[in-house]
DNA sequence: TGTACATCAGTGAACGCGCGTTCACTGATGTAC
DNA sequence: TGTACATCAGTGAACGCGCGTTCACTGATGTAC
């Protein structure tokens, strides 16, 4: 017992300090963006000589992709709670909160939203880690369409039926989210219309467009929850 | 006479080289992206000496923004062409053409979209000389949405009325577009929905969710014409 | 048309830089008996 | 509880790299009289 202790000593310190390096990498990340991010200079920051940071990370590349999944999780944390916060509210009420907790949290942490959402790094496809906190984000939007059509509050027309084409390309998705095919398609819609909404605005080109984000943006996404969800 | 004609030789040869210099470049932002984008490199592939490209742009982030409004210019062209390539189509056919239009030069151009709509280049803002281009854009998308009007192939309903502060977000783009202020917010968020499901497909998002990305594009465009724009 | 000078393109060497990564090492912490 | 050994974190020097940019230069092309 003494043993097992004081072995989880060394590697309560070895978790800290790789917190550490990760909390000064994300800084850096914040300020410079990933292309600028390097290894020497975290290390530097975190008070330890370079090359002590491959006792933690074996490369850059892993450090830079220990950032990226920390980057989703932390997306799915906000719409997890958004979403969570507002299970009592309408369909377009929830839609709201959660686009709303998407975009706030990719004006608080800009870099980390292109990190993830932008341009790939290149020589990069989404390491496996990545998998579990998307699907977190997955499974809120599923929820959040199973309410409202449980509740009656999502009522899809079915005027613009799905070809067999189209169905069969969302196989995956489908059986995922186990929903109405025009449902999933329309959750879908509205959801990559939300990252082109926040991307548009982030990415600078309302410059000089609009004057008013954070209205424009309310506003649209009430858009999408009534034109595209069909919500109430 | 023959003065300005021997004076527009050397400019001629000048012109040429500077064409040279970006193709090249052009070339290697598609191999390996921006970041890698190393004047030394395009200059030995230009076959001369890397000092020499000075001669030709002041520095490596005037090359990368020579190319970005190049690449904005290139957009530009497309979307024109297969705008009036399908004048004669219903808007709903005239914007599936538009966005395929798109979404084929984001498809074959990937690092040149994400250089435009994906992550900015730390430090950059979007130069001036990509007003015109960009306008060009604006410009096709307001008169697709001024001839749906005129032809009664657009009906919007009034039903979702724009707020005060939402008329007054839209200023600058109202101005621009002269249409009613719903007609430009369903335009815009139809725009930017675009560009939120090329970039989701190109980016690697739709990966193991969606099999067949062009029926899948085309059904969601065709949703987005007539959910969001009221085509029809 | 011919000569003297000015402009410009391209050369080659050199600058200083910060980077990722490797490696042999020291010393501290943990483990086994 | 004490000793002998193993594991691990962190050091410091060194590697090779390619980069952007500057500068004095050569030689060719254009200009003015």
């Amino acid at each position: 017992m003494a043993t097992s202790a004081s072995k989880s000593a060394r590697e309560r310190v070895r978790e800290e300090i790789t917190r550490e390096i990760l909390d000064v990498a994300r800084a850096h990340l914040a300020e410079h963006g990933p292309v600028a991010l390097s290894l020497r200079a975290v290390a530097r920051d975190v008070g330890m000589v370079s090359s002590a940071v491959y006792r933690y990370f074996p490369s850059r590349d892993d450090l830079l992709t220990a950032l990226i999944v920390e980057a989703y999780g932390a997306v799915a944390d906000e719409v997890e709670a958004a979403a969570a916060a507002s299970t009592r509210r309408h369909l377009s009420g929830r839609w709201a909160a959660v686009t709303a907790s998407v975009r706030d949290w990719a004006r608080a942490h800009p870099h980390e939203y292109g990190l993830i959402y932008g341009t790939p790094v290149p020589g990069y496809q989404a390491p496996e880690a990545t998998i579990e906190p998307v699907n977190r984000l997955a499974v809120v939007l599923v929820e959040l369409l199973r309410d409202g059509l449980e509740r009656g509050e999502l009522t899809p027309e079915h005027d613009l039926a799905l070809p067999k084409r189209v169905h069969a390309a969302l196989a995956p998705v489908l059986e995922f989210a186990d929903l109405p095919d025009d449902v999933v398609a329309r959750g879908l819609l509205a959801w990559t219309s939300m990252f082109g909404a926040i991307s548009y605005e982030l990415f600078g080109h309302l410059h000089s467009a609009v004057l008013d984000y954070d209205a424009y943006f309310e506003h649209q996404m009430a858009r999408l929850a009534h034109d595209v969800l069909g919500a109430r």
